[in-house]
DNA sequence: ATTGGTCATAGACACGATCTATAGCTCCTG
DNA sequence: CAGGAGCTATAGATCGTGTCTATGACCAAT
């Protein structure tokens, strides 16, 4: 579709131009003089235009090169801006990282990867997408996000995922039940007060609910929240039982605002995954971050 | 000074990016297919990034790669604008012509070449500069004019000059002096009756000077003006005998509002040239303006 | 399973970009 | 005025590389 058939043409038109010598084109372009010479013939007689006067000092624009170079010019100048990203890309000077996840993953478990890979990498721009699982995988395979960060198991040919950490899920609850602490529970006693669960889509829910039908029980909670720190705020303001994971509770557990519940039984460990699309190349920052996460 | 040795690669990615699909791409470059994936694969490893996803239905785009083609895009969107323009020069659909001369010469002269041209080639925008033969002359030099339009003679090994149009120059009077006509007057009796004459610094008025004292006589304007229309108006107004070419008169010797006065001397013919500069070659608009003339 | 589409790879070839060498020109200098 | 130092243009040889053909691997749809 162009008349033109060797862009290169126009570079060597640049830089003649822009030197106002076809010897010093030459050098910059790390070529010999003769070269360029006949760079710039090609290109008059391609578009059939004398681009150059030609004097024993130099050479400089005609009408109709000067009306070239104003184009030409602006055209090299977006190619050598687009080289400097390009290589600003390529040591994650710049670019974005879009991760998607959930809140409670994110504050309790990325937070201070995300942290270092911000310090490290300053000019990448971090997007957190947050969702449930399905959505997090439609991002992911929409090409919206570059990985996603989920509870497992996750079954989707397409997906390539990655156990990066086990969590074990355990009800907890604070001083107005003290009467539970340093004893071993049943699953029914457990049922008799009220329970504080995670929203009803959710994966961990979904989990623990099945878990119950396994022993033949049915759990109905008392409250249903949507973040992990109502979980917790929750469970310390004494409104009831909440079954979060133990690792995201460890300060509480510390300062002893809240206390786990044994239980007569194993609670099975939960899993996260983080999930990237198995046909697609990761981008620099993203495989940088998987780096650093293990 | 640039990091990718060939800009042809980037218009293969253009394509490629483009069309989603590098067999396309090829299509359209007429290339072979595995010479665009060569290609793409070559400009990656120069930048040292993955620019597309492939798929067994064409390429996608990574994000490094989007990143690259809204540089790339409009770098050769401003190439094939350029092309475009190019080429509209080149078939004087667009571009400029820009002229010299005095107004007289302008108006008596190429008038009718200018509207010709004009018509033919609508695009080509005009530009006439007026000025003395001596400013003409430095801005052919300084490049700012095409093509200069002035009296003969020119000497300057720099310039090339064409003769185009001989003039005769005589002194024409107006009914108030209609007691010379018919009648052979001498130079003597001439300058008993009032002179109109074109301003000093003219080519014409120097050489009509020189031409009396060549005779003895000296020549003294009763009337000094600046345009060939004023040396017209006045002479036909009755104010003194206007020393003009007769080509320019033709319309009112014609209508017998002027005559001419025969002299008993051979007044010498003036000539126009057109002058161009010898070392440069002409715009595509000057040569065909000059074809057009002749 | 077959077909038709995609892109990737390998190896051969030929064209053309680039080089060296030289010439012509203009300007400047001793 | 001769000679040197710039500049660009030209000629011809050479080497590199861009392009091709042929083929493979993969995927999706029939």
């Amino acid at each position: 579709m162009s008349m033109t058939n060797n862009y290169e043409l126009y570079k060597v038109f640049y830089w003649a131009a822009k030197s106002g010598s076809l010897s010093q084109a030459a050098k910059s372009l790390y070529l010999t003089q003769p070269s360029v010479s006949h760079a710039i013939k090609q290109l008059e007689e391609s578009l059939g235009l004398t681009l150059f006067y030609r004097t024993s000092k130099g050479v400089t624009l005609t009408q109709e090169g000067t009306v070239l170079y104003s184009y030409i010019e602006q055209s090299q100048m977006l190619i050598s801006l687009a080289e400097e990203k390009m290589s600003a890309l390529k040591n994650l000077d710049s670019g974005e990282l879009r991760i998607g996840g959930s809140d409670s993953l994110f504050k309790h478990y990325l937070l201070p990867y995300l942290e270092l890979f911000h310090r490290t990498y300053p000019g990448i721009r971090l997007h957190l997408n947050h969702g449930t699982t399905p959505e997090i995988i439609t991002f992911l395979k929409e090409g919206r996000i570059d990985m996603g960060v989920v509870r497992m198991p996750i079954v989707d040919p397409q997906l390539a995922v990655k156990e990066s950490l086990q969590l074990q899920d355990c009800f907890v609850a604070g001083a107005a039940f003290s009467g539970l602490k340093d004893r071993v529970i049943t699953l029914e006693e457990l049922l008799e007060h009220p329970i504080i669960l995670f929203s009803r889509n959710s994966r961990a829910r979904m989990a623990i609910t099945e878990l119950f039908r396994g022993y033949g029980y049915k759990i109905k909670p008392g409250i249903e929240v949507g973040s992990v720190d109502l979980l917790i705020e929750f469970a310390r303001k004494g409104l009831g039982l909440s079954y979060v994971a133990k690792e995201f509770i460890a300060k509480e557990l510390e300062d002893g605002s809240l206390f786990e519940i044994r239980l007569d039984v194993q609670l099975p460990p939960s899993h996260v995954g983080i999930m990237t699309l198995r046909s697609v190349p990761l981008s620099g920052s993203a495989s940088k971050f998987l780096e650093l996460i293990q």
